[in-house]
DNA sequence: ACAATCCCCAGTAAATTACTTGGTATTGGG
DNA sequence: CCCAATACCAAGTAATTTACTGGGGATTGT
């Protein structure tokens, strides 16, 4: 039940770009470096993040990336859910189709479990927008983290 | 974030013993048949849970499984985590020691958004007992399911 | 022109998953 | 007392997934 990669660095990468977005579009080699992280596999990520608009693009020298829409409007669940796939813990319970039926076409407990659990999830991550992750970012940012966090 | 088959499985097979539990012990080939597992697989997963002393084992002949507590003391966290082990969605907020902290040694934003999801999960599962599950089989098995899931 | 950047595709080593196989130990019943 | 049924144990393994890397190509400001 751990999320990959994908998803932790993403949200990690999303949240650099979005306390640094009002400076203009940002390199995705300044986020590799802030962050820890490889810039090649960012590419995978921004790649996903851009078809699902959650990212604008800017072409050639000079370029770079932009948030695509204001941080009030971007949740972690819409992150998560374009790096990660459904975060249902089972896919008889995945939001998208893809999921098929379980092998019990009828009643099924656990199924009701799952959906529970995936719920949850849903509740939590689709409740936190990249708005308010920049306020707890910059709420704390001080010299101590500047050191060894972003910025 | 998908669950693996220990989870999954383990838990209909565990909602299969608890079900069946008053009448007796319960030998794991009936439990691989009536759900549909692999029973070699299976053992694999009692011998988990077993020593999560949530089962109870006979040896020998006319042997089988207990539950190890009454259902209403059993919770789906209790089994999830004994399986799958921590459902913390990151490794630096797994509850077990076992999470070394990130390379952020100072204060992270992400953190605290793992930190949510990690207690959405287990706000749901600490929160589910083997015994509800019971009640909710009971309250739905009717001739209709009789003949496709358990019992 | 050219350097910086985004973009795209394919490959790959390592880890994990989902089992299977082949045994051994224990016990109740005939 | 034997034997069939069961739990218990350790290893192996094929398939899949993860977490990248590499090699290019396209676009654009200077």
């Amino acid at each position: 039940m751990k999320l990959s990669t994908k998803g932790r660095y993403g949200l990690k990468a999303m949240l650099d770009l979005a306390v640094h977005n009002d400076e203009g579009q940002v390199v995705l080699k300044s986020i590799a470096e802030r962050q820890g992280l490889s810039e090649s596999y960012l590419e995978q990520l921004f790649a996903a993040l851009k078809r699902a608009k959650l990212v604008k693009s800017l072409r050639g020298s000079q370029g770079g990336y932009l948030l695509g829409d204001k941080p009030e409007n971007i949740t972690v669940g819409d992150i998560l859910r374009t790096l990660e796939g459904s975060l249902a813990p089972a896919d008889c319970v995945s939001e998208n189709g893809e999921g098929h039926m379980c092998e019990n076409s009828g009643f099924c407990v656990t199924r009701g479990v799952w959906e529970r659990i995936r719920d949850g999830i849903n509740n939590v991550i689709d409740n936190i927008t990249l708005q308010e992750l920049i306020d707890d970012y910059k709420a704390n940012s001080n010299v101590d983290n500047d050191l060894i966090g972003m910025h």
